[in-house]
DNA sequence: TTTGTTGCAAAGGGTTTGCAGGAGA
DNA sequence: TCTCCTGCAAACCCTTTGCAACAAA
């Protein structure tokens, strides 16, 4: 379901840069996590030859440049990295695994209309984080 | 208007707290900040015999449990402190000058239910950040 | 007097930078 | 071949910690 929103691989070469197996990496190990991860946590699962830890960095921002992922920052104050595409849509995380899913759609537009009357600001954008408990983390409870 | 809506003073002592210039000086700066300032500011903000960086931190840490304050992560990447009452809100912020507005409703409980049953999570909290032009700076542009 | 707080200085740790060698195209 | 990219090591910088002196109660 998530899988199949998420375009093909993102086109290294489109966006301009060169197709070496470090971004290759990086990208295969976001698209395999269903969770948000660290920059460490990024590094330890790339394949093989383990790059360095500043390409991992130097990768990430690019890549979060291009929208093809995101930086969250946990409650716990760590800062970690989902893939995602481009279009606008939340995360919804379970607190308990930290599994989480894409939300394509969040039912603000007319709340936010509602807040512009209100405060006199033009919203032109937001950002929800969306915490909670997945099915199976609820069962198991 | 965001004045009023903010509680006397937070009572330091009530809250098991000493009552020391340093802390004052804390909560006054945040107080007479409309927008959300970086430890630093915070730090060169206070009172004369201003204190040491780690007591603006260790402060700030306990202001935040407390529901005092909140801190906000700015696409800079740069953490912030605001104050806040602890009652839901949100933060709505000026793109141009930093200005913040707090906003007490957010109308999203409709939307969060329907997201429950189309991911199967239970929601149990979430943080919505918005950001604008206020009217000040949309006129001025 | 008792105990929470502060200030200083030093340690910590995640992130960034410089630069030379290496690999895409 | 020409750049872009990577790896290493060092530099950075924000934040935290240890500890002795201090001050609120």
């Amino acid at each position: 379901m998530a899988d199949s929103a998420f375009p093909a691989t993102p086109s290294l070469r489109a966006a301009g840069m060169r197709q070496t197996p470090q971004r290759e990496g990086i990208l295969r190990v976001l698209q395999d996590s269903d969770r948000p991860l660290t920059v460490e946590e990024i590094w330890e699962r790339m394949p093989e030859r383990r790059s360095g830890l500043p390409t991992v960095y130097r990768n990430l921002e690019r890549f979060v440049q291009e929208g093809w992922a995101e930086s969250i920052l946990g409650s716990d104050q760590v800062m970690r990295f989902v893939r995602c595409d481009s279009r606008h849509h939340h995360h919804l995380q379970c607190e308990r695994c930290g599994r989480t899913a894409e939300v394509d759609a969040c039912g603000l537009e007319a709340s936010l209309r509602h807040l512009e009357e209100l405060s006199g600001f033009t919203i032109t954008r937001h950002q929800l984080l969306l915490f909670g408990l997945c099915r199976a983390c609820r069962a198991g409870a």
